[in-house]
DNA sequence: CAATATACCTTGTATAACAAGATATATTGC
DNA sequence: GCAATATATCTTGTTATACAAGGTATATTG
């Protein structure tokens, strides 16, 4: 009776949506220290979130994609002695602008909501 | 050339997508203190945040639709003497359940990422 | 009676996160 | 020599949702 579609894995539904708009801001981030390849960036992302921001490969590589198109990052293949070739990402300088703006723009987003939702809390 | 599609409006459009998912949540948070009419919980939002998380009522009222499919609001119309008939929506227990696992939700992946950022800056 | 304000609703579009699968190279065990 | 596993890349199709743009209806005001 096209009900309880809004019940089980709900949980995983609201991460997703949640991270829209951040994915971008995240591997940006994790490429200013230097420059690192795609499958790297995730164990990254995992590592230092402690499984909180999760990513697939199959969502990270458009991201990267469009980072590039966009003239954020770089791209240098490294075909190695031994082992899949690997393809390197190193932020240029219009990339770190567009860090600096995404991580103002995230930072607006979370104190707005964050004084939003401490509204109405007072009181109790 | 298919450049410059990452450049005009590009502001509105991370805030659309950092929208994502918390609008269920900003919702039922505004409904929290009683019941409202579509019309006025757009106002109220753009009031309680100065403007910094305005939505139009074309996104709200699908939202205030799900969310009453979902059992956690219910609807009341309110036909009066004079002026257009309103639409209250308050919230239901599980309503509140679901506001508060929201308000989790949102707090953890919001501190998840606040954590992330802060990471490499603390050397500068 | 035209314009404006209030209040509701619908349709179509764009985008992005993801699951699932495909490809290719190297190593390890039998 | 070959199956299995690990590394590393990429693609396709699905789904959800924010929004612009438009539409409806009622009341007020000049």
């Amino acid at each position: 009776m096209a009900t309880d579609q809004t019940s089980g894995d709900d949980r995983r539904g609201i991460e997703r949506e949640l991270k829209r708009g951040s994915l971008e801001l995240i591997v940006l981030h994790l490429l200013a220290p230097g420059e690192a390849y795609g499958y790297e960036i995730v164990s990254k992302l995992t590592a230092e979130t402690n499984g909180a921001l999760e990513v697939t490969d199959g969502t990270l590589y458009p991201v990267l994609y469009r980072l590039e198109r966009a003239g954020f990052v770089t791209v240098r293949w490294e075909t190695q002695e031994r082992g899949v070739p690997r393809k390197y990402y190193r932020l240029t300088d219009t990339g770190r602008d567009e860090l600096a703006r995404l991580r103002y723009e995230w930072t607006s987003f979370a104190k707005a909501m964050g004084k939003l939702l401490r509204q109405g809390k007072e009181a109790e």
